[in-house]
DNA sequence: ACCTGAACACCGTTCAAGT
DNA sequence: ACCTGAACACCGTTCAAGT
């Protein structure tokens, strides 16, 4: 009861008045040097010097820092586009989620540094997990499975994609080139020659593919254990509209 | 080719000699730094004095923070249990594998804010993973897909595991107490009435038991969805060993 | 071989002071 | 109401110098 709000989501934001400044074309830099240079090297000082504006006046408009990267978080989220659950099966609305949000945090790799500490709290963020939810809805979940099975959705796709932008990132801070990293590989899993065999088959291929392949081969799984999950609760499948079958054959 | 290795493990640590100071108890230090106080928190020069050293000595071991941390996480990597392969069902392994990575990242927490930005590509996180893998070639996965089954199994922990901790990191912080995220999510929940109703659902329950329950839900969701792999393959479930049906029950 | 201190170029945030 | 500059208490890292 000491101090009754403390969240940005809590606090109407400072009047978007007059000059340059204001809340709105403060994210919006924010979001664009945090594209551009990456987490680490965005500074309240880069962002006033940027804005025309001295470091400390930022502080105006926003409590601090951390509030400021939960503002751009949330701008974010409202990219990620979920297809009308209305005019699409269950597995399509899903489908196309994933592959919208993996696109997304990778364009946006900072997003993944964020999320460890800070809650998707944001209207945006709100937005999209309605989408979602009314997806499974349609497709026949109820009561607490809805929740259940869009945080299955959006954990799959975090769980994914992290990996992939903490490999990404490492190479584009120039702390190991990609040849290093294969031989880093090679040496530590020399103890291991069916992995360092695994490891051999996907560097030959395109990185990009390969790790394609990864997400499509989870999403199946994820999807089919989705299935599972109505078949289990009694509920038909193919609840789509389009009559021309929303789902896909399995492999 | 013209900086050959810029990895920590490509590099002999330097000797754990005669005083006090040597890489194994500065990973050991950063480790307890770290579980008490968070990333954000750990600083060379306060590793430094804990160790009652200069804070630069450190760089006599240690090429820079970063590779500090990168040993750090494999140390906590080498803490998940994975049971042996060929004493449980697949389905036994990769559930409690499941559950042990899980613990492990909620007590480090600060993994999950590392995991974006450098690979896992230390030896105890190899060695986790060929555990893994060995389960699921044991449950009849070949080639790639074992490899692949496993990136899906691990993904799908990390991605229930790091919003969970996004959430308890800002409660950790004091930046809103746990009153005050219920309130921000009512307010900013309040134009999805069917969201607030879940939300208000699990807010009921124990907290705790919330979260074990979405992760419940989703690793039936992914086990269910790697067993209909299987199946496409045509390789026969219940490869266990113990005959007492390793195969929990769907729901 | 190992450790130090001073120094450099940064940080986020507070606050009295200005307009 | 909005913006500023100086100031505080920090950072990671380099490097010449010590033992």
């Amino acid at each position: 009861m000491t101090k009754p709000f403390t969240s940005v989501w809590a606090r109407e934001p400072r009047r978007p008045r007059s000059s340059g400044l204001g809340r709105e074309q403060i994210v919006a830099a924010a979001v664009e040097m945090l594209d551009a240079e990456g987490l680490e090297s965005l500074s309240m000082r880069k962002l006033g010097a940027r804005l025309g504006a001295g470091a400390t006046s930022l502080y105006w408009y926003v409590a601090n820092k951390d509030e400021l990267l939960e503002l751009a978080m949330d701008e974010v989220w409202g990219l990620v586009e979920v297809p009308d659950p209305d005019r699409a099966t269950w597995r399509e609305v899903t489908t196309s989620t994933a592959y919208g949000l993996r696109v997304v945090l990778l364009e946006h790799p900072w997003l993944a540094n964020l999320l460890g500490r800070m809650p998707m709290a944001g209207p945006h963020a709100f937005a999209m997990s309605d989408r979602l939810r009314r997806a499974f809805v349609r497709a026949g979940f109820t009561g607490l499975d809805v929740y259940l099975a869009s945080g299955t959705l959006m954990g799959f796709v975090l769980g994914q994609v992290i990996p992939e932008i903490g490999i990404r990132q490492v190479s584009k801070d120039g702390r190991y080139d990609p040849a290093t990293l294969v031989d880093v590989v090679e040496r530590v899993a020399a103890d291991y020659p069916e992995m360092r065999a695994d490891f051999r088959q996907t560097v030959e291929m395109d990185p990009e593919a390969a790790r394609a392949m990864a997400f499509d081969f989870a999403l199946l799984c994820l999807l089919d254990g989705l299935a599972a999950r109505l078949v289990a609760a009694g509920v038909a499948e193919s609840s789509g509209q389009p009559a021309d079958n929303g789902v896909p054959e399995r492999r």
